[in-house]
RNA sequence: GGACAGGUGGCCGAGCGGCUAAUGGCAGCAGACUGUAAAUCUGCCGCCCCUUGUGGGCUACGGAGGUUCGAAUCCUCCCCUGUCCA
């Protein structure tokens, strides 16, 4: 069977030596105006068409929906994390479930982050060293040690499609001093990671269940967002994620950095850039060639009754929805917004009815995957650079 | 009819002589949230005025009097509520 000119796996990352996985990567189409870039990655969980959304999913359930609406939304991919799973139930339990898509009862492709942002968000429960990072879990106060062998090897035994390097996420300011002190840690890690991965896989004898991508960090500095991102590629990942973004920069410094770093990351592998955004940044990023985003802002805000549509911003709770009968998004074509009114979502909210977390939740997730596809389709048919200026421009607002 | 207990800002409920426009909680209003320590967090929340400030004025702790330099807090009477006894 003969491979599309661009297609990549980890069999061609050095075939000679390493088995290869089911993991492949081909771009089939490309914007003409800007680096946007369709594609399609294979994994062992499905196929999964970029550009594309993740929900996050750390615990194992992506907040407040089922895995039946998750499909039902056609999300092709979730994320998982694994300080948080290795701490809650524990990957031996979820190994002895067979891995977490049995455990989750999901068999569509998984993601998984590799502890590496609670390297950033819990900053007073951990310590970082050249040759670990301890936590204090935010559970008991138990003390834990992550070394990046140690988190690919959790990740390998959760059976993630996708695993990534143990990293340290850089904080928002970072000199670059210190920003490069964390970059050159970072990548230290990576190969670290890498050489475990292979470890791992050797042993399996070509059985690999995912791949492993690296990350690029550097702050907010561009030389080392490039320096690290040639080093990365030295070592050699399936698919390569740029961190530390939106970490408190502004905006154009974040796409700045996702810039600098895509200049020195090959083109027939995915870009992931991690954690990211609000809905207009989508967009934005993949007019930089980025491949793959994940965030939390739909889940956590439509937890929080912040709903995004089309036009805008929408807070649920407000005052004025108190007995407005029309949907969230005329426009939007979600169950939500086929069947219940903003009256009703605000009520269920006021109420602190549990419906009202989910409905919202089902409804922004629809928004960004819908939003994906939309991206995907213009990038296919032309159009994306005018469909980019629209949907920026509109997506901003407050919904009337 | 009698004996206790009690009446505090939209609600519940602290306070029991000055530090009290009055702790908290709820409700209400608004804001935040970016590889999830998040169904979380923050602010406002008597009325009026302005040169928007550790600014000024007014009204407020059931009602009416009183004691005191000063009362939500002490005293008297009245009204109301709850529990118990007849």
């Amino acid at each position: 069977m003969s491979q599309p000119a661009e297609a990549s796996g980890a069999g061609s990352v050095d075939s000679s030596s390493t088995p290869s996985t089911p993991f492949q990567f081909e771009v089939i189409d490309r914007d003409n105006a800007t680096k946007a870039r369709l594609g399609r990655m294979r994994t062992a969980h499905g196929v999964v068409e970029t550009p594309v959304f993740m929900p996050v999913g750390t615990a194992g359930t992506v907040k407040a929906v089922s895995q039946e609406q998750l499909e039902g939304l056609d999300a092709r991919i979730v994320l998982g994390n694994t300080y948080h799973l290795y701490l809650r139930p524990g990957e031996d339990v979820i190994g002895s479930m067979g891995g977490l898509h049995r455990f989750m009862a999901w068999d569509r492709a998984i993601l998984t982050d590799s502890g590496g942002y609670q390297v950033y968000s819990m900053a007073g429960l951990r310590k970082l060293t050249e040759e670990a990072v301890e936590f204090q879990s935010h559970l008991d106060g138990s003390r834990h040690r992550f070394t990046p062998e140690r988190a690919v090897e959790i990740q390998w035994l959760l059976g993630s499609d996708i695993s990534m390097v143990l990293d340290e996420c850089t904080g928002y300011p970072a000199g670059e001093v210190m920003a490069r002190q964390s970059m050159e840690r970072t990548l230290r890690w990576a190969r670290r990671s890498r050489d475990a991965f292979d470890r791992l896989r050797a042993k399996e004898h070509g059985a690999a269940p995912g791949t492993l991508f690296g990350i690029v960090q550097g702050g907010t500095h561009a030389d080392l967002r490039a320096e690290c991102a040639q080093a990365l590629v030295e070592t050699g990942f399936d698919g390569y994620a740029v961190g530390g973004v939106s970490v408190g920069e502004a905006r154009p410094l974040s796409l700045a950095m996702v810039e600098a770093a895509e200049a020195h990351l090959p083109p027939d592998r995915p870009r992931y850039v991690m954690g990211v955004g609000f809905p207009e940044e989508l967009p934005r990023y993949v007019a930089l060639g980025v491949d793959m985003m994940d965030c939390v802002l739909p889940t956590r805000n439509g937890r929080n009754g912040y709903l995004f549509t089309s036009c805008g911003r929408l807070r649920i709770r407000q005052a004025r929805f108190a007995a407005d009968s029309r949907p969230v998004d005329e426009s939007c074509g979600c169950f939500v917004c086929q069947r219940y009114s903003r009256a009703y979502l605000r009520h269920l909210f006021i109420s602190g009815e549990m419906l009202g977390r989910t409905l919202n939740t089902y409804h922004n997730l629809f928004f960004y995957l819908d939003t994906m596809r939309r991206i995907r389709e213009t990038i296919a048919a032309g159009g994306f650079a005018s469909f980019l200026s629209e949907f920026v421009h509109r997506v901003q607002g407050e919904v009337p």
